[in-house]
RNA sequence: GCCGGGGUGGCGGAACUGGUAGACGCACGGGACUCAAAAUCCCGCGCCUGCAAGGGCGUGCCGGUUCGAUUCCGGCCCUCGGCACCA
């Protein structure tokens, strides 16, 4: 064998030979040499959005995806990991306006580049399975479902809220407002109501909540929690208050408005005798009926629609507010009521109105203070004084309180008061008990061009037709070139005109597209099936899912995941699939940040350096003190650790650390960076480290091959399997808890324990042949080139298969045995001495030797000994 | 604003159910080899103090529980992810 390491070529050897041999082809139902069922595992990273880089996250995903793969195969699963590609949505549209060509184009060469730049990272991907959402074969299923969902009654059609380009005249993501301007007109963005279809998650908000608490238990806790969060339940109270206000100048003129009745929900109904105000949303009717006589009252509900509808922006904006002069009388108290307009409520949540209590909600309390509306305390906690002066925390607190000021409620606490109003207002027929979900129903219309089309016709006679499912996929002209003013789709005659499958006439096709995350919601489950023309799924996809380990950014711990597991539950109801959850464990990786280096000029504007161009220097102790560009000498500032960005400079391509170093050193790094669930830092120096240590790897067995050998069996033997068996006990529970991090940890230990050792093969000869073999195997599915080639270089091979289908290795017992074991001594918590003691010595035996090490004893001279505390196998703790 | 993470040497990080804080690696310093450089190998490396043995301090900050706290509890600060049309 090469003397010198050459990743280049085993790397390519070793490809080339799984490639031959079809190492990564898996079927169903694959049987062992004993033809005994191997169990099947199904293990799948979020497929990625062909952007056209790979960059370091997709290493670090797919790697740890990769590194799962190999250690079960070797552990005799039958392992599948596919790949596919989320090939529509709006970076797409934003490059083909650029670029003036259409986003298939771009989407199609972006995918043929990111597969080539993942082929050299030796990832065991079964790529006949592979996926395109853009292709009419996998969105027809899309719009195929979304039919029987129309069917059923989960998808329904209603009006949405978006954010409005008055420039541009289009709809906007909201990534594409910026500081509340659109992003290419710069022109202040408003909201608008629109038509658009809605899936009904919250018909399974009940079950997606139970399931998530109960039957995910290998789902990590904060991403269970988010969830439950996003849904959260409430159970609270939705009523009435009365009125006598009528419709002025519609048709409908002179009748009562909404019969009368302006519904509010509220999960305090306790305080319901504290409203001093009611707030409706700026397209309340209410609010439309004052404007209309009122203009200052109009320029306030005009000057609401500004802004976005993110709600990020909704819950930090100031809240404003403008009487409308009519007033709704309470239901219970019988007391008249004002009516404002908040600028705060939302038409499209609930009811588009809700009830103010100022004395018991934070920003009603802000509200009124502002507005100089009453503030009537109902809830007194024993012991603690109101005062409107100020927001108190425990004014909010509906658990200690109980209520005051509330006529035949008074004492009662929250629970009780909540019960007694409820029948209250059902008694008065104004009002009952509701839980009410925090989540919404889901919005899937978007108003672009790459997407999947919606499935439905437009027709003058008939209304909303859905198109026939023999005439599925409805598919997306490719070739179109979207220009920023809104859905191209809108302008193509050939997709627009369409005859009506009812009744024959002229009529349109709908042009809203589908939410990308409707193709995202079930892509894992083609994957067991692509080929099936018939079927969306089919038996296949019985033996697979649910899936056993789905692996991905902790970005998408609520949406995405959400929208998964609902729309399993779906497919569950239609008799598509049998389970109810699609993935039973859930691994959310962290980001991958980089050092990032600027400059400013005199305007204050940055300019980055790729760290190529900077020389980082440090002091006298190591610290990195500062850096030059190696262009003009000049000082260049320090960024830190920022995620990776294309803006900042500070991306590091896949493809320049395995022309390097190698894809072993690129993948063994990404692993040893930082535990895989938290965000990591790159470095080169470290990749340089990981590259150094496969190195000696190397030369070791080149010039130790003979030694590796029989022979030796003394005790210079017993501490090397000590050691290693140690380790590999250690490096087999991070495998089991993709602590992979710490494998690659284990792995340099057991090289260290291994040169230490010594070269002699009539002392350790064969002690250093089971090392090595055991070092190779927990070392394959991390660096699986470099493993291959020395497991066959140094004859561990016994079949063909080579590594690949090695059995993993078995810790043995026996050689982690000792007679003696070293404990530490601390005086009060302090250490102060170590110990040697036999194995088998009793607790007494461990307290003398304690007792009488020298240093111990100079901390307890002269100090009686309250008390001893043994850890069996640790420590000794002498408390005085 | 709301929900959820994270904070340990100069850096990335390790520490199983509360039991030796800093494994492994990087950076840095010293040395060996070399005409020289690269590569490689050896030694040192939390901070302060001491010739040394040792001692004091130390896991974001403040407080608590415990023989013992990076780990458990309460309060705060900073930072990252998500907030429904980015994927």
């Amino acid at each position: 064998m090469d003397s010198q390491y050459q990743p280049k070529q085993i790397e390519a050897a070793a490809q080339a030979e799984w490639t031959r041999t079809n190492a990564y082809r898996v079927v169903e139902n694959a049987t062992d040499k004993n033809g005994k069922p191997k169990p099947k595992f199904y293990a799948c990273s979020m497929l990625p959005y062909p952007s056209g880089k790979l960059h370091m996250g997709h290493v670090r995903n797919y790697t740890i995806n990769d590194v799962m793969l190999r250690y079960l195969r070797m552990k005799g699963h039958n392992v599948l990991m596919p790949m596919g590609w989320d090939a529509f949505g709006m970076p797409a549209e934003n490059a083909a306006i650029a670029n003036n060509e259409p986003p298939a184009k771009w989407t199609y060469a972006n995918i043929a580049d990111m597969k080539a730049q993942m082929q050299p990272l030796g990832l065991a991907f079964d790529w006949s399975r592979e996926i395109t959402t853009c292709k009419p074969d996998y969105y027809k299923w899309n719009q195929w479902l979304f039919l029987k969902m129309l069917d059923k009654g989960i998808a329904y059609r209603k009006t949405q809220t978006v954010n409005w380009d008055p420039v541009d005249q289009t709809v906007l993501a909201n990534e594409q407002v910026i500081d509340g301007r659109g992003w290419r007109s710069g022109a202040l963005v408003e909201k608008r109501e629109i038509p658009g279809y809605y899936l009904a998650i919250t018909q399974y908000a009940e079950e997606l909540l139970d399931h998530v608490t109960n039957k995910l238990p290998g789902w990590p806790e904060r991403v269970r929690v988010m969830q439950e969060n996003w849904i959260g339940k409430s159970v609270g109270v939705r009523f009435a208050f009365p009125h006598q206000i009528k419709d002025a100048d519609k048709e409908n003129a002179g009748t009562l408005v909404q019969d009368g009745k302006l519904f509010v929900f509220t999960t305090r109904a306790d305080t319901i005798m504290g409203v001093t105000f009611c707030a409706v949303a700026p397209e309340h009717p209410l609010a439309t009926l004052a404007g209309s006589g009122n203009t200052e009252l109009a320029a306030f509900i005009e000057e609401c629609k500004k802004g976005g509808v993110a709600e990020a922006e909704m819950a930090t904006m100031e809240k404003k507010g403008m009487p409308t002069g009519l007033s709704v009388t309470h239901p219970l108290t019988g007391e008249s009521v004002p009516v404002w307009v908040g600028n705060y409520v939302l038409m499209s949540y609930g009811d588009g109105a809700v009830m103010g209590v100022p004395a018991h909600d934070e920003r009603d309390f802000a509200f009124a203070k502002k507005y100089r509306l009453p503030i009537k305390q109902v809830v007194a906690i024993a012991g603690k004084d109101y005062s409107n002066d100020a927001w108190q925390e425990w004014y909010g607190d509906k658990q200690a309180g109980m209520c005051i000021h509330s006529g035949k409620y008074d004492g009662l606490a929250y629970l009780p008061a909540v019960d007694a109003i409820a029948a209250d207002l059902q008694a008065k027929n104004l009002g009952e008990k509701k839980i009410q979900y925090r989540l919404r129903d889901w919005g899937i219309s978007r108003q672009r061009y790459w997407g999947t089309p919606i499935p439905l016709i437009h027709c003058d006679d008939c209304g909303v037709v859905p198109v026939p499912e023999k005439d599925l996929p409805v598919v997306l002209p490719e070739e179109l070139i979207p220009d920023g003013s809104g859905n191209p789709l809108n302008k193509h005659a050939a997709f627009l005109n369409v005859a009506c499958p009812k009744c024959g006439k002229a009529a349109r096709r709908e042009t809203d597209t589908m939410d990308t995350f409707v193709d995202s919601s079930w892509y894992y489950m083609r994957y067991c099936s692509p080929d099936s023309q018939d079927r969306m799924v089919d038996a296949r996809n019985d033996y697979w899912m649910p899936m056993d380990q789905y692996i991905g950014g902790i970005e998408h711990a609520v949406l995405h995941l959400l929208y998964a597991r609902f729309w399993t539950k779906v497919m569950r109801d239609m008799g598509l699939v049998k389970f109810d959850e699609p993935f039973t464990n859930l691994f959310t990786q962290g980001m991958l940040s980089a050092e990032c280096f600027y400059r400013e000029d005199l305007a204050g504007k940055k300019r980055w350096y790729y760290p190529d161009e900077v020389e980082v220097k440090h002091d006298d102790k190591g610290r990195p003190a500062g850096a030059i560009a190696k262009d003009d000498g000049q000082a260049v500032m320090l960024g830190g650790m920022e995620k990776m960005s294309k803006s900042k400079n500070n991306v590091v391509e896949p493809k320049d650390i395995i022309e390097r170093f190698g894809a072993d050193t690129a993948r063994a790094y990404v692993m040893f960076a930082g535990p895989p669930d938290q965000s990591a830092a790159w470095s080169d120096s470290g990749a340089e480290g990981v590259y150094r240590f496969l190195r000696r790897l190397w030369a070791y067995c080149a010039a130790n091959k003979d030694a590796m050998k029989a022979g030796g069996s003394g005790e210079k033997s017993a501490a090397l399997r000590f050691a290693i068996h140690s380790v590999l006990k250690q490096a087999q529970f991070d495998y089991d808890h993709l602590k992979y991090n710490t494998v690659v940890s284990a792995c340099m230990k057991m090289l260290n324990a291994i040169e230490d050792a010594g070269s002699q093969a009539a002392e350790v000869g064969s002690a250093l042949n089971e090392s090595m073999s055991i070092l190779l195997r927990v070392l394959y599915p991390v660096a699986p080139h470099i493993a291959h080639q020395l497991w066959n270089d140094l004859g561990f091979a016994t079949d063909a298969a080579g590594i690949i289908d090695a059995a993993w290795p078995q810790v043995d017992a026996g050689a982690l045995e000792q007679d003696e074991i070293e404990m530490v001594v601390q005086v009060n918590g302090k250490l102060r001495g170590q110990i040697r003691v036999p194995k088998a010595a009793t607790k007494e035996e461990i307290e003398k030797l304690a007792l009488h090490d020298d240093n111990v004893k100079r901390h307890t001279e002269g100090k009686p000994v309250k008390k001893l505390i043994v850890v069996p196998g640790k420590l000794v703790n002498v408390v005085i």
